[in-house]
DNA sequence: TTTT
DNA sequence: TTTT
């Protein structure tokens, strides 16, 4: 109920691969991403420079499903979660520590990748079968005095189909053994 | 369980005074808080400038209970919520809007760090008694997925369906006459 | 340099027409946009419900003019920015408020949302000429547009000093009669 | 100007440490933060949990600076920033990552709120030498602390504590073994 | 109306 | 290692 501190997470960018998904033994998802974002900037010399970050975002559950569902390598999308750094052991026995964004709360975007309909996107936040974890941000209206309704609500609709997403920066090849992420 | 968009406010500033606590006839507790965010910079002329924005920030049950205790004019407030923009009458019967940021997430700061005693201050969180809204970054160690397969609902979730979502909102009656905030 | 308060503000919606933008006395430019984020949720009913919320964002400079190129009706952007309520007298001479979110980070999100190339997404931040990095949460007045002419514009904002800030920003001129939004 | 992507972290944490203020060789400060913030919720059995999770902040120039003078063991503290993984070699030849948060805005906690005298608290940006805003999202490879001395590294270094640190960043010496964090 |  |  209370806790102390704020532990939060925002990016926007773009997955290395597709999700890889796996299953517990009690039947919940898991979904691994891989999301990178950039940032470029002139140095001193005026020359462009650019630096890729990569991020390891872990999912669970119906946002597991869905990620492994509709997203891909190339896919661009929205993550809001947590830091959390987790302790493993090497091959050799040391410890290792990785940390990785549990996400809360997801937000395709560019709808649809692969050029067809209409969809495929949209935010999707925890939302535990049970009752658990979510996030409030669209919970219910909250008070949603509203009334009247009016204007405007057609919402705006999107588009931003015809995505064609791209090959996004490294072949993000590798990844083996020893490391972490 | 999905919506397309996100819309997330996070504040930290300090309340222009205590915390207007009222109870909807459902018994939940709405609260209503004026907190000040302000900026300062130097104008060309090298001269210092401020500017400061006041934010009405409103609470819902539990969240709302816990502002009306332990908050007051001056604490430092850390808020995290949505904004929502709610349309009402003047007496002249003109349409007149008001934007509020609905908080989910509370974080009450200047806990002692001069050491001595300490005090209420701590992360506080929509959950509401039924079970819905919230937020997530908190839940429960989220990423424990595995094991069970119930649990982590503990606090963590909210379930959004069962929300006995609410009237909440009440009408929002009263905030007198003109003046939207 | 120093500020108390942090005045935070991210959304992730679509446009619910093409951005207007408009240019100040000094050359600056000056978009508006209106965004629609939604969440929905099932009442006790078991109805599917759905709100929209519609947020009123304006931007300055090549931030303004980037939003005039690439934005559109129905583009889904990822904002960030600041809160800022802004004090009007209507016809009658009441006081009036909006609050407007002032962007000092944009990014396209879905890419073409024409359905071409691939382009016309990426993040936009205010971004001062001389080429540093900024962000206008704590910039100076990001708003502060207006004014003399001259640097900073860039993009909105930044350069905390050279920034003849304002009084606020611009009269907001035009915008019609009695909505504030 | 431009970048893909946004790589946002926000944090409300309290200090495990005083914070580490070294200098680079060209006289920019780098500081190290080790911030927990923590989450608590009641298990299956109704039985309450915490968990607290340790960042890695760091900071630079005047930023670092600040935090060196104002920060100590226990306090509590806002932080804005981005998430950064630096490779690394351990002494066994093995790559290693540390993943840390760079500080661009901190916001100190715990004004008085109990009517008393005043302190050190307020928010701080980055802002580089020269003057400007800043922010670090978007910007530059805001760890760059340009000028000359190797810069850049400033990214890297930190380390607070048990930091194998890496080549990277500034000599960095010390900092331990294999511990990453 | 707060705070620095 | 903090804090509650």
């Amino acid at each position: 109920m209370a806790s102390r501190g704020v532990n939060k997470v925002i990016i926007v960018g773009n997955l290395g691969n597709d999700p890889e998904v796996r299953y517990m033994p009690n039947g919940n998802a898991v979904a691994n991403l891989s999301i990178a974002t950039s940032e470029s900037w002139k140095d001193q010399q005026g020359q462009q420079q650019e630096r890729t970050e990569w991020h390891r975002v872990t999912m669970y559950r119906r946002l597991a499903e869905i990620a492994g569902e509709y997203l891909k390598k190339g896919s661009q999308v929205f993550i809001e979660g947590k830091l959390q750094t987790r302790k493993w052991q090497d091959q050799q026995g040391n410890d290792r520590y990785t940390t990785e964004i549990i996400a809360d709360n997801m937000q395709m975007m560019g709808g649809r990748n692969d050029s067809q309909g209409q969809n495929g996107q949209g935010n999707y936040q925890q939302r535990p079968q049970n009752n658990q974890s979510v996030q409030s941000n669209q919970s219910p209206p909250s008070q949603a005095p509203q009334g009247t309704g009016g204007f405007n609500q057609g919402q705006s609709a999107p588009s931003n189909q015809p995505t064609n997403t791209p090959k996004m920066s490294e072949p993000d090849i590798d990844f083996d053994d020893d490391i972490p992420f």
